[in-house]
DNA sequence: GTGAGGATCGTCT
DNA sequence: GACGATCCTCACA
């Protein structure tokens, strides 16, 4: 098992508040960390995407604000969990003040703790591999134990929250950029980080 | 190793 | 009524 620090600091909205191409760059590293009937899940960031609201019609934004996708348009480092293609669910990370869409789309993990449990979720045996794991934006919800009607909507800033990301200190190490992909629309836009490994 | 296609349902038009 | 910020399986080389 990894080292680490008994606390490591959870980030504050003020993280959030910022840009979602800045905020997304930034997360690479970090540590999202899913308290579930009290045991830690946790993964380091590995990959994301940038999705800028009005101006990006890749979002869920672009189109005006709607009941699904309020969480977007309102106060930075909330959890945005959508259902998708009938059988696989994502998670965002809202950016921006309140009233300005924006966020950031969890794409990859590397897992940290509760391995044994993410396989046991996911369906697999022990030993996968981490890419099976959780590398993917469906992979990692299902191995988080993350659903839409648990964990849309929550402050992912706040300690007492089952969801959250912490920085532990570690340094990223090299970032790629590239192109977002899966997408029909802007699929140009340089806008998907991921930690070069 | 690579590529194509099917599964499945909440949300918007 | 149609689509989608995906994943998995199968076929073929």
């Amino acid at each position: 098992m990894s080292p680490r620090s008994p606390h490591s600091p959870i980030l504050t909205s003020d993280f959030f508040l910022r840009s979602p191409e800045i905020v997304a760059r930034d997360l690479l590293g970090k540590v999202i960390v899913h308290r579930r009937n009290g045991e830690r899940l946790s993964g380091r960031i590995a990959e994301v995407e940038a999705y800028l609201g009005l101006d990006d019609p890749a979002s869920h934004a672009f189109r005006g604000r709607t009941s699904a996708n309020a969480v977007l348009f309102g106060p930075p480092g909330i959890a945005y969990v959508y259902f998708i293609y009938g059988m696989h669910y994502c998670v965002n990370i809202s950016c921006l003040p309140d009233g300005e869409p924006g966020g950031v789309l969890i794409r990859a993990l590397i897992p940290l703790e509760g391995i044994k449990t993410m396989a046991r979720l996911r369906g697999l045996p022990e030993n996968a591999k981490s890419q099976q794991l959780t590398g993917g934006p469906g992979k990692l919800c299902e191995a988080l134990g993350i659903t839409r009607a648990t964990h849309n909507g929550i402050d992912v800033t706040k300690a007492t929250s089952p969801l959250h990301v912490e920085d532990d200190g570690v340094p990223p190490g090299k970032i790629q950029i590239t192109p977002r992909i899966g997408l029909s629309k802007a699929k140009e836009r340089p806008l998907r980080f991921l930690l070069k490994d």
